[in-house]
DNA sequence: TGGAAAATTTGATCGACGTCAAACCCCCTA
DNA sequence: TAGGGGGTTTGACGTCGATCAAATTTTCCA
């Protein structure tokens, strides 16, 4: 929980990168960051909690943070995975009061922090940061919309493959690929048990995918979309 | 398909109150009406399709849309349905080209339609309008983040008592609402096939639900928090 | 390099929900 | 009043994926 201002090469390249942050004005880059904080979290330590007071929006520079509810028997559901440059609760800048979710690190993370009443405040003076807010937003917006159509269109082997095709550089022809983090996490993200996305995998065979540890080998890309 | 420019009382009326125009400047407001058409739909008829190019988004002003997706067979998937004062496909003001869904009335249907190329540029020198495209982006994506841990987390009936519950006014005791549309149009937004909505209304009557048409009685309404 | 802990796979079982078909109901019209 | 059509309900059935438990593999350290 190390909190802390100084940023390594690397994390300052992701946070630039951020679309939040690319594009803006240098004004508005120094403004940003001076709202700005750093924390070093471990792996699968809590950021927010649900019903917390949202005072904060995040960035992840480094490894992955799960947003996920919980029902009353306590079961778990991810609603989202954040990697590197992905920005996770900046709907909560106009909308709400408290966090509707968990968040917890899935790795050890780090996080740079953004105070929400400061960037509300800079977004009104600075154009270009509410265009990157709306953008952002947009995004978002449409991935998820994405994620619901797909849990209620598509099966487990389907969801699968088509993590795998947005994922393939090349349309036809054979490809491999590297999942950047553990197979469990893969599995909420879309929706599934551990089990059934092990199943899907097996599943996939068929279809010319080939699975050792975290390297997915394909032989044909094209054929993936019959599943 | 009637393109016209006039508004009747009640339209005008449900068209000011939404979140999108509500507590803008007289300027923007007039600005903004500018920018805008009315469209009078029969039911079941495209607004817009999957692939086309996004160059309106949508106020609701009588009647319901929904947003869908189709799978490769042909099968469909709401995503979102859209009553009286809800805007769509503004996500599309700062992301992508193409709408990512079918529109389609599911009744006869009055929509505001706005030019998201006009609306954008409107925003940029108009910042209560940026603030309303943020506030509403945020709105939807935190709700459709919702439907997703609702689909993920719940079964049929604890999702149709979820849709119970945020309607009933009170909290405990006794209560009775109305389904402002189809049961079918139901089914679709809790992402269920329409005989999977009707037995889990029959799975309720364990709990008092009783339903007769689009009437909905409850006996004791936090009953249902035990579903 | 060994050994513990964690992650993944596999098997068995079960409940939830989609699909298809038929029955039913309600409203509308000829 | 009979007929018809859309929406809803009910029944039968099959499939998908969750869950639990056990086996197996991988990872991570000391």
């Amino acid at each position: 929980m190390n909190s802390n201002l100084k940023l390594n090469n690397r994390d300052r390249a992701v946070l630039m990168k951020t679309p939040f942050l690319q594009g803006l004005s240098a004004n508005s880059v120094v403004r940003m960051l001076s709202t700005m904080s750093v924390l070093n979290l471990p792996v699968r330590h809590s950021v927010f909690r649900e019903g917390d007071r949202a005072d904060a929006f995040y960035c992840v520079l480094n490894g992955y943070v799960r947003l996920y509810r919980l029902s009353h028997e306590g079961r778990e559901a991810d609603i989202r995975i954040c990697g590197p440059g992905e920005t996770f609760a900046e709907c909560l800048l106009y909308a709400g009061e408290k966090y509707g979710y968990h968040a917890q690190t899935a790795e050890n993370t780090t996080l740079a922090s953004f105070d929400i009443q400061a960037v509300r405040d800079i977004a009104v003076e600075e154009k270009d940061v509410a265009q990157a807010v709306m953008a952002s937003l947009s995004r978002h917006l449409l991935s998820t919309m994405e994620c619901v159509a797909n849990d209620r269109l598509f099966t487990a082997p389907q969801r699968v493959a088509n993590y795998i095709l947005a994922r393939c550089p090349v349309d036809g022809g054979p490809a491999a690929i590297r999942l950047p983090f553990q197979k469990s996490l893969l599995a909420g993200m879309l929706g599934l048990a551990p089990e059934a996305l092990s199943r899907a995998f097996s599943t996939l065979r068929k279809f010319g995918v080939t699975v050792r540890g975290r390297a997915i080998q394909v032989v044909d890309v094209s054929n993936l979309r019959n599943v």
